[in-house]
DNA sequence: GTACATTTCAAACAAGTGTTTTAATTTAGT
DNA sequence: ACTAAATTAAAACACTTGTTTGAAATGTAC
C-alpha cells in the first residue's frame, strides 16, 4: 500500500481548505465530508464534534510552529545584545515559511485560518491558544519591550494589538488582496512577499515616537 | 404620543447591538425580533431579507458619515498646501465621533459593526460599500499619495490595507481590548483615546521608508 | 477461520434557520 | 363612519444544521 491517507487526514485537509476560504461558521460538515469523500458521521467519530475539528485543524500547524518560535525567542532573550524591532519581528519569517513542509500550501492556509480564528472567534479558540501557548507569547512581548525601552507597557500593549490586527486581517483576506494587486499593479506577490512588506510597516508603527496626543488621551 | 419609536427603528436598534456583539451570521432573526419586541415577520416585511437588514443597519451610519468625510477630503484636496499624513488621517476623527449624535453609542457600535462587516464578509457588503462610496474612497487614496510622494502606488495599496486591518480589527475587538487595558494598566480609555493612539501608529507605518527587502519581493 | 474490535455507512433525529402565508388588526383618507 | 391601505400576528413552510443510531463492512489477533 502506497501513500495511504487516513480518513482523519482527508477530513483535516478538506476542512482546512473550506474553513480558510469560507470561515468556520459558514462551512458545514456536509461540505467537508463531501469534499473529503468520507461519510458524514466520520467527523463526529474521529474528532467528536465540529468544535474539536476546528481545533485539530489549527493544532496541526500550531504544534509545529509554536515550539520553533519559542526556541527562537529564548535564543534572542539569551543573547545579551540589544535586539532591534525588525530583528525580533523577522524571527517569525523562517518558522512560518517552513509550515509549507507540513502541508502543501501550509503557510498561506495556516495564516488565513489564524485570521479566521481571531475574527470568527466565539471565545473557545482564543482560550485554546492562550492556554497552550501563552508562555511563548510572553517571551515575545518581553523582546518587544527590550527593543522599545522608551515605550510604557500600556502603549506597547495597544500597538501590539494594532499589529495583530494588521497581520490577522491581511492574512484572512490575503487571497482577495493578492488578486487585486495582480490585477491593478501587475504584481504577483507570493505570501513571502507580503510578509516582507509587512515587517517594516509593523516595525515603524510599533516604534513610532510618543506624541503629545497619545500621552494625554 | 411622545417619542414614538417605529417598528423599523426598534428592529434596527436591536439588530445593531446583536450584530456588533455576536456577528452577522451568528445572530438570528428570532433573537433580533425578540429583543426588539416585535413580530418575527416584521423583518421581512420592512426590510425584505436579513441581508438587506444588515445593509440598512450599516447604512444608517454610513449615510451620515460618508458625505461628511467626502466633504473634508474635497476641502483638503482643494487647499493646495502640502498635507502631511497625520493631518489626512486626522480628518476621520471629528466625523467619526459625531456619530454619537445619531445613536447613543454611535461611534463605538458603528466601528465594531464595520469590523464585523469586513471580517464576516461574504462579498455583498464589500460590493455595497464600494458601489455607494467608492468615489469618496478614491479621494482619500489620492490624499495619501500626495502626502507620500515617494511611495509607489502598489506600496500604498498594501500599506493602506494593512492599516485597514488595524482599524477594523481594533474596532471589532474594541470592547475586549478596553477591558484588558482597564484591568492590566488601570487605564480607562474611551473610544476617542484609542483613535488618538491609532493615528500616529498608522501614520508611521504608512510612511515608513522603503527598504531593500520590500523592494525586491 | 473464528472472535473481537475498529471503522464505515445510510438513515433518522432534534433543533434551528430565513422566509411565506393567511388572517386579524390598526391606521389613514374621504 | 366607511373604505382601503398599511401593519402586525400566529402558524406553517421548506431547508439546513450538528449529532446519534444501529447495522454492515473491514481489519486484526490468535
Amino acid at each position: 500500500m502506497v501513500n495511504k491517507t487516513t480518513t482523519q487526514d482527508k477530513i483535516l485537509d478538506a476542512a482546512e481548505q473550506l474553513f480558510a476560504s469560507t470561515g468556520f461558521a459558514d462551512t458545514s460538515l456536509r461540505q467537508i465530508t463531501s469534499m473529503a469523500q468520507v461519510n458524514l458521521a466520520a467527523v463526529n467519530y474521529h474528532f467528536g464534534s465540529k468544535k474539536e475539528l476546528i481545533q485539530s485543524v489549527l493544532q496541526r500547524y500550531l504544534s509545529v510552529l509554536m515550539p520553533r518560535l519559542d526556541q527562537e525567542f529564548s535564543q534572542l532573550l539569551a543573547s545579551q545584545k540589544q535586539n532591534d524591532l525588525t530583528a525580533v519581528l523577522s524571527v517569525f519569517i523562517k518558522p512560518l515559511l517552513e509550515l509549507n513542509k507540513v502541508q502543501h500550501h501550509g503557510t498561506r492556509m495556516f495564516l488565513q485560518l489564524l485570521g479566521r480564528g481571531y475574527t470568527d472567534v466565539q471565545g473557545h479558540l482564543r482560550w485554546f491558544f492562550n492556554h497552550h501557548y501563552g508562555r511563548t507569547l510572553d517571551k515575545f512581548v518581553l523582546l518587544v519591550q527590550q527593543a522599545c525601552p522608551d515605550l510604557p507597557a500600556s502603549e506597547i500593549f495597544w500597538r501590539l494589538h494594532f499589529s495583530l490586527g494588521t497581520v490577522v486581517f491581511t492574512m484572512a483576506s490575503n487571497q482577495a488582496l493578492q488578486e487585486i494587486a495582480a490585477a491593478d499593479f501587475n504584481e504577483n506577490v507570493e505570501i513571502e512577499g507580503v510578509i516582507h512588506r509587512l515587517i517594516p510597516y509593523l516595525a515603524a508603527g510599533i516604534a513610532s515616537p510618543l506624541t503629545l496626543a497619545s500621552q494625554t488621551h
